[in-house]
Order: C-alpha cells, then sequence, then structure tokens
DNA sequence: CTGGGGATGGGGCCC
DNA sequence: CGGGCCCCATCCCCA
C-alpha cells in the first residue's frame, strides 16, 4: 500500500456503513463538530487530458509499508554538561534485539531494570527522559522502547469517535471521520447521504449520467476519475499490478489478490 | 471463472 | 482549521 493510512484498515473486511441502522437512532451532535451544511455547488470538472495519463508502474503486493518511526526522543537537556560528556551515546545495539513490535507487553519497572543492566553506567544516573510523562531512563535504548510500548502509543491515538471505537492523532481527522457517521450531504434527488460533498457530486452523476472523463485511448468517459484510472489499466500490456511469483500482471488490485488466492503458484 | 465498469468509502495533501 | 481534490481500496454487478 502506498500510503501509510492513520487507521488501520483490514483487507476483505466489511466497509460499507449501515444506514438503515444510522436511520433507527438520534445521532447527537456536538455544536463545535457540526455546523449547518449547505449544499454544495457541482463545479463543473475538467475534461481528463491525454497528459494526465500517468506512466505505468508495477507494483506488487509485497510493496513495503512506511515505517513508523518514535518521534520525540531525546535526552535529558542538561544531560551532557552534568556528565561531562559531549555529546549523548548513539542508540544501543539496534542490530539484533530490537525488535519490540512483537514480544510480550513490558511494565515500566522492567524496562528500567533491563536499562540498568545493560549500562555500565547505570549506577551514575537516570539520564534520558520522556517528554511524554517525565519518566526517566539510563539508556536511549530503554527511553526508545518506553515511548514505543507507551507514552507514543498512548499520545498518538488521543481523539476517540464517540460513534465507534476508532481513534485519530488529530482533531481535523476526527472530525472528517465523524462525517462518515452523521452523513450530512444529502442527494435532493434519491435522499441518499454522503460523508463530503465531492462523493454526493460524484453520486450526482449517476443521476445525470454525466461522465467527465475520457479516455485518451478510446471513446469511453467516465463519471469518475478513479473508474478511468482503472480503466486505461486495461490499454496496457505491462498493468500495475503484478503478481511477484509469475510476474503476470493485472489491471488491478483485487484481481492480483484473486489471482493469489487461487493458488497461483505458490500457496501463500 | 475472469476481467472490467460502476459506485462509493476514506485518509492524505494542498491551499 | 476546513474545503476541495487526489489517490487508493473495495464491493457489486455484468459481459
Amino acid at each position: 500500500m502506498p500510503r501509510s493510512f492513520l487507521v488501520k484498515k483490514h483487507f476483505n473486511a466489511s466497509k460499507k456503513p449501515n444506514y438503515s441502522e444510522l436511520d433507527t437512532h438520534t445521532v447527537i451532535i456536538s455544536p463545535y463538530l457540526y455546523e449547518s451544511y449547505s449544499m454544495p455547488v457541482i463545479p463543473q470538472p475538467e475534461i481528463l487530458s491525454s497528459g494526465a495519463y500517468s506512466p505505468i508502474t508495477v507494483w506488487t503486493t509485497a510493496a513495503p509499508f512506511h515505517a513508523q518511526l518514535p518521534n520525540g526522543l531525546s535526552p535529558l537537556s542538561g544531560y551532557s554538561s552534568s556528565l561531562g560528556r559531549v555529546s549523548p551515546p548513539p542508540p544501543s545495539d539496534t542490530s539484533s534485539k530490537d525488535h519490540s513490535g512483537s514480544e510480550s507487553p513490558i511494565s515500566d519497572e522492567e524496562e528500567r531494570l533491563q536499562s540498568k543492566l545493560s549500562d555500565p553506567h547505570a549506577i551514575e544516573a537516570e539520564k534520558f527522559q520522556c517528554n511524554l510523562c517525565n519518566k526517566t531512563y539510563l539508556t536511549f535504548s530503554g527511553l526508545a522502547k518506553h515511548k514505543q510500548l507507551h507514552c507514543d502509543a498512548q499520545s498518538r491515538k488521543s481523539f476517540s469517535c464517540k460513534y465507534c471505537d476508532k481513534e485519530y492523532v488529530s482533531l481535523g481527522a476526527l472530525k472528517m471521520h465523524i462525517r462518515t457517521h452523521t452523513l450530512p450531504c444529502v442527494c435532493k434527488i434519491c435522499g441518499k447521504a454522503f460523508s463530503r460533498p465531492w462523493l454526493l457530486q460524484g453520486h450526482i452523476r449517476t443521476h445525470t449520467g454525466e461522465k467527465p472523463f475520457s479516455c485518451p485511448h478510446c471513446n469511453r468517459a467516465f463519471a469518475d476519475r478513479s473508474n478511468l484510472r482503472a480503466h486505461l489499466q486495461t490499454h496496457s500490456d505491462v498493468k500495475k499490478y503484478q503478481c511477484k511469483n509469475c510476474s503476470k500482471t493485472f489491471s488491478r488490485m483485487s484481481l492480483l489478490h484473486k489471482h493469489e488466492e487461487s493458488g497461483c503458484c505458490v500457496a501463500h
């Protein structure tokens, strides 16, 4: 997946909102979260020019995810002066044992004890402080592990949706998500509700039959840019999604998944 | 069954 | 901070 998302999604998970369920109960909206929504003015969409067709990039499902790095890691500000060192020590031994994503939870006291045992200067002072909870650690790695397991994880997810269990790193992201519950954009023709104006805009095209996105290679036109992009794949000999086992390419990720799940070459 | 089109959801980025 | 847009993902349906 080329992008990192704030909320993890699961492949094959059913995502469609249950509109009937939303209709059965009253949605309470905080005044600061919901302003009166006015119907958007539908702008005249542009015709997609042939120049907008980007070159084919072959991807496989093994594309790497973005690494999530711990942030805010820093030694105490008064560290160098009190201990007579010029610079903080480098992160200790990240080569073999610091795979903290998979092991069982470790208590703070255990982390601190491990830091003491592994650091020859442990008895001098605790030098690395968490800038979120002020706990101190003897080693950079001890602080890093603490932040990765506890403080950062808690501080990153501080905005919770009151309609579901999703959590977000910012209020803006949460507000945007809440729209998927409140669905403030309503089609005047059929009454179907959407979370965002441009979703409604695309829906209205299903009523009007407007198809502003034209394929530069054939006569087909599409109401949605993404669907045109998927269509453009059909014109290419080498398609975007490639099976890493047999190198066959597919125009859509779903087709690649079907191909792999059907046991293409190697069961995996 | 496979491939493609239609429709829609949702997070990120830019202004 | 919010709106608009981009892009990706996925489900459903049909040829």
